[in-house]
DNA sequence: TAAATGCGGTGCAATTTTTGCATCGCAAAA
DNA sequence: TTTTGCGATGCAAAAATTGCACCGCATTTA
């Protein structure tokens, strides 16, 4: 779109931090990008961005406005796809953030069922934890997310919640595979593969361990729930995992044993799809939002707000 | 803002109905917003415009495409106007629709109160019935509007409402003056102004209305409660009214008489304050959107909801 | 039935806007 | 102190927008 061009323009800039990386990006001058700059500065009547001898760096203003582009340039493509939608198959885009606990082996086979209705419609999926997927929903980076266990600001949407208890996983071979439940002492004895502090199942089973007089022997810290769970297969260790990262048992999941974390020790966390809210989803987006949340509905029906 | 002129003058295309006469309002030849038209139908890959022998007319389309410009302009003011508020004195500007209930009395008590604190600020004032008013949300032509007694389509949202009992007003010299309540039974003999049919309190009366046996001996139909107001100090008649509209007792209503309709013969009206849903108000239109639910809350502090 | 009116679209030249090059002044880093 | 990298500016080239004259077409009018 033409008459988007300079905002296009201003919003590298604000990301670039620079006029001469942000003209060198646009395969433009950086003579022409300052001009066009100063022009609408002028034009509004106060500066958007700060000088520095480093660069430049938006200021109130320019954030004000940086916010509106990104706003304006998201709504553009909706109503654009809404637009070629009407003459002929739907085609489109959905970008989505997602946690390591649901990018594995739950949005795969969601977008693969979608992509059977309308092979047109294309996907990109970025993994992010909660706060940066809440920050990719503000800049309109994505246009839904999942996020797990996060309390979240009030511009974001709410549309569909699902509680999540949390399992411990291990080989099937593991000792502690026969068991019915299992609580945190049982773990005592047992090398532990711990998510990440800002991964949602973190907080939850900080909440248990407090109790405990003896901490959990965490042998491995990682944000990537397959590293862990591939690395069962070579030694006797426990991980943590919620049940939508597993239902349906394929992938390298199907090798492995999930036993509920009794809930005295850890209680069931929230799983959120979220949205900007007061956004308008293009069409292909909206139509797999809707998707997931049909899908929340049939795998956990008791347990979907 | 430069950026937006070739939006612009598709919005007046769609208004006008004619390039010509388009281009004649905006001060420039027919050729050059024709190519401008041409060149970003050309761009979008889809015509927005339906040519007719007798000039142009939104396709599908073009409806999508003007009602996304509509909401791109109003965004640009409202974070314009939040800019210019960050150097320097609230400015501002509001726009606002509202029935002929509210438009009379209380409604510039409201605004002079306003701009007692902020004299920057202007105000633009559109009398329209309940579904002009909606519309007027819907095309972003004003900001806020206050309805009576209408049902509201999904987009719109109600900000406050608060409930409303008809009153009947008369001169103070009308020998029903003295009365507490009255009903409908007693209005027979007189001669009645009645509101139009496309105003909230007259759907209220007709419920009353269809259970009397003799029907109300209307004289004027009229949809200015202002007339029928003034009406009354030549003519010993009968008026309806809402409390709004009278309360504090100033200008018009001032010399005369309110009596509340029993609430057998006709019950409550809600009276709303609502905007476009999902929209950003810009800050001095908020301000008075919330010293408007303020009021409503103050004044009839039992029935707001 | 024929002329007239009013509509959107187009070729071409004039005009305005945008761009790129060379260069300046400035401040932080080396 | 020199060097480096930044945004800003004067000026000419390039690109875009605009206005004029005119076309084809359908409806209205005489």
């Amino acid at each position: 779109m033409r008459y988007l061009t300079t905002l296009k323009y201003i919003d590298v800039v604000a990301k670039e931090g620079s006029i001469r990386k942000a003209a060198d990006r646009l395969a433009i001058t950086s003579t022409a990008l300052n001009r066009r700059i100063l022009a609408i500065e002028d034009e509004i009547g106060h500066p958007l961005f700060e000088r520095t001898p480093a660069g430049v760096r938006l200021n109130t203003a320019g954030e004000l406005f940086v916010q509106h582009i990104r706003s304006q340039m998201s709504d553009v493509n909706r109503v654009l796809s809404q637009i070629s939608d009407l003459s002929g198959i739907r085609r489109g885009h959905v970008r989505i953030s997602s946690g390591p606990q649901t990018i594995s082996a739950f949005l795969p086979r969601e977008i693969a069922r979608y992509r059977e209705k309308h092979p047109g419609v294309t996907f990109q999926v970025l993994r992010k934890n909660s706060q940066s997927a809440v920050e990719s929903l503000v800049s309109h980076e994505t246009d839904t997310a999942i996020i797990f266990e996060s309390l979240l600001p009030s511009d974001i949407q709410i549309v569909s919640s699902v509680s999540q208890i949390v399992q411990i996983i291990m080989s099937p071979e593991h000792p502690l595979a026969s068991k019915k439940t299992l609580r945190l002492q049982d773990c005592l004895g047992w090398p532990i593969l711990m998510p990440s502090e800002n991964e949602g199942i973190r907080t939850l089973l900080n909440v248990g361990q407090v109790q405990q007089a003896t901490p959990l022997q965490t042998i491995i810290e990682a944000d990537s729930f397959d590293m862990m769970a591939n690395y069962l297969i070579f030694e006797n260790a426990l991980g943590f995992q919620i049940p939508i990262s597993i239902k349906g048992q394929y992938g390298i999941y199907s090798h492995l044993k999930a036993i509920p974390l009794d809930h005295r020790d850890c209680k069931p966390g929230l799983l959120h799809i979220a949205q900007l809210k007061g956004r308008v989803l293009p069409v292909a987006a909206a139509k797999f939002q809707d998707q997931l949340v049909q899908r929340f509905n049939e795998a956990f029906p008791e347990d979907t707000i």
